[in-house]
DNA sequence: TGACTCTATGTCGATTCTGACATAGAGTCC
DNA sequence: GGACTCTATGTCAGAATCGACATAGAGTCA
């Protein structure tokens, strides 16, 4: 009941999230591992483009969300600290519609 | 500066994950947070679904993901525990498409 | 009834995420 | 040049999540 091994775990973090572009199974990198980070990715430029429909600045943005500045840049960034959790409740509190995130998914392969 | 305050936010963690069927702003449940809470809950069910179509006991699941049985009954039980971004990963892992998790988003208001 | 299978719930140590802070680039205006 | 605004990056304590385990319901079959 409930066992597993998981051997190669902490080795794949460091390449979790990577500017797509090319090839990310460069690394060992699995299609659903691959789907994640693009989901994150595509996140990210919603977020961006989000607020900049918005015309809010990051420190503004911040604010609105309970966060800070810094959060907000890794977020539009794609970092790979910041969850998918992260982004989809920013989205939200920013005005965005679950139809809306929906789609972005769409847009991942 | 990324200062804010941030005054009632433990208080509502209790009643973060709940059952939809009527109010869930019964107490003071914000839009956004409904709505993350409706996606946390329809990806749960999205889940079971995807395990059954698969023909997969739980234990079977967790196996699959690399996790206990345990998690895989509170993911589909929508588990206040239970990130979204769990969600998100394990659907990918048992083979769905980023589009097709984005269609659940659709159905959340 | 008991034995078995599948699922649900509570708890906990270890890991991961988050907001906050400091600080550094890059751009504009004087 | 300096002063200012906006954004990017590194770090860290505290909070949230994870897998694992124990255990308990609920169902079937003999």
């Amino acid at each position: 009941m409930t066992t597993k091994k998981k051997p190669t775990k902490e080795a794949r973090r460091a390449a979790k999230g990577w500017r797509s572009g090319s090839a990310q199974e460069f690394l060992g990198l699995s299609d659903d591992e691959a789907s994640f980070v693009a989901i994150r990715l595509h996140l990210a430029k919603a977020m961006q483009a989000h607020r900049r429909e918005l015309r809010l600045t990051q420190v503004a943005t911040a604010k609105l969300l309970d966060s800070s500045q810094s959060r907000v840049a890794k977020m539009e960034a794609g970092d790979p600290t910041v969850s998918v959790d992260l982004l989809i409740r920013s989205l939200l509190k920013l005005g965005a519609t679950p139809s809306r995130i929906g789609r972005v998914f769409g847009q991942c392969g």
